[in-house]
DNA sequence: AAAAAGGGTGTACAATTGTGTACGCTTGAT
DNA sequence: ATCAAGCGTACACAATTGTACACCCTTTTT
């Protein structure tokens, strides 16, 4: 039971979810929505709601589904983008915040919902990262970038940077989607962190 | 004009602030409270409010005004406590998680203002943590814990750390206030990636 | 061809919301 | 002793909310 089908994809499902995501990238909060107000946004009538989401929660449940595919989408192009191993760093941040402006409002979904009002949505997007996180040391691994490293411990970085990317995209919810600086900014940074944190990991045997 | 005095401490302000700080302790999410909600919790009438706050983002801005001052509180006790240089990190972490217990909605609620829906909230936390990230990188100077390091980069580290932090909270957001063990789970993980921090921080200048 | 189910619309309503106006009690300054 | 300001209360009201009900059209199943 509960069986999330996707079978039939309607067409006022997806524009109550884009309506929803269009509200919060005009800068309101997820948690502050109400149903009657998405239907407005989406055009359609208040009752339309009740055929496809139980509740907000329940939108914000598959808002996390759909998420995840986006989130995949981007692991499968960093992938298959692995320049040498110098570069990798530069070239994955780069892929990470090209994906982020192009959906922008998913992950201003994402960033409010770590922090949101539903546990259930909470708990999703945290499993969302945890996931990445998983994938990311499997990556490391396979490619050889990091044997010395314990799994335990190569684990842990691998959160560690998960949760630096994370905290980057309450960065840009800051600044205008086209303020090409100020990204540029962000991304310089967010580049950096992620390199320390790796030389971290690199000394991290020899020194704790 | 616009000077925020605080001279006489109504009663009233009190107790709307803590009331909209018990509903988000409970679950909800401040940008989901409702000036009624919130009279209603604190037990006056609605139009009470008005006397104190223009709106709901005005008290926000007044929540992270206090924000600031708990934080203040635990920088202060966090220098007074400086043990030997090694277990300084464990022991701050341990200051910083005591101190999230005893005024858990108050990092709820900043873990919320973070990506919340006023942009005035969102910039005042920001910039708390701005502060707070400044004034840890002069801690280290004033110790001599951090001499082999450029100014920029101390400061690079410490924002570095500051975020990891930060986002700890969004982790105590899903457990129980009195599991201990859940918590100290998180003590320990935070403290790790503190140390990661700190060793990549360290040999950063050697390999860059 | 008939039946059923899924998805769409409009109307309706009670509950709740934000907020305006008007009235009283304290309290400190004159 | 008076006065004004600040704070709290009571009442009112229009707007908005979530949701129930009753229909209609299209697609799928029988």
């Amino acid at each position: 039971m509960a069986d999330r089908k996707r079978r039939n994809p309607s067409e006022t499902r997806d524009k109550l979810m884009t309506a929803a995501l269009d509200l919060v990238g005009k800068g309101r909060h997820f948690a502050s929505l109400g149903i009657r107000e998405v239907t407005r946004q989406a055009g359609v009538v208040p009752t339309a709601f009740y055929r496809h989401f139980r509740s907000m929660d329940d939108l914000g449940l598959q808002l996390v589904d759909e998420l995840g595919l986006v989130m995949r989408r981007m692991m499968r192009e960093a992938r298959s983008n692995v320049p040498q191993a110098e570069k990798i760093m530069e070239e994955s941040v780069n892929i990470f915040i090209r994906h982020a402006r192009d959906n922008r409002t998913f992950f201003m979904f994402m960033a409010q919902g770590l922090a949101g009002e539903s546990r259930a949505v909470q708990e999703g997007i945290r499993s969302e990262l945890r996931f990445f996180a998983a994938e990311l040391a499997n990556d490391l691994r396979r490619l050889r970038l990091a044997s010395h490293l314990s799994d335990g411990d190569l684990d842990l970085a691998c959160d560690l940077v998960v949760r630096t990317v994370a905290f980057t995209f309450t960065d840009m919810l800051g600044v205008s989607p086209d303020d090409d600086y100020q990204i540029d900014q962000i991304q310089k940074r967010t580049t950096r962190f992620l390199q320390m944190i790796f030389i971290g990991a690199n000394h991290w045997q020899s020194e704790s």
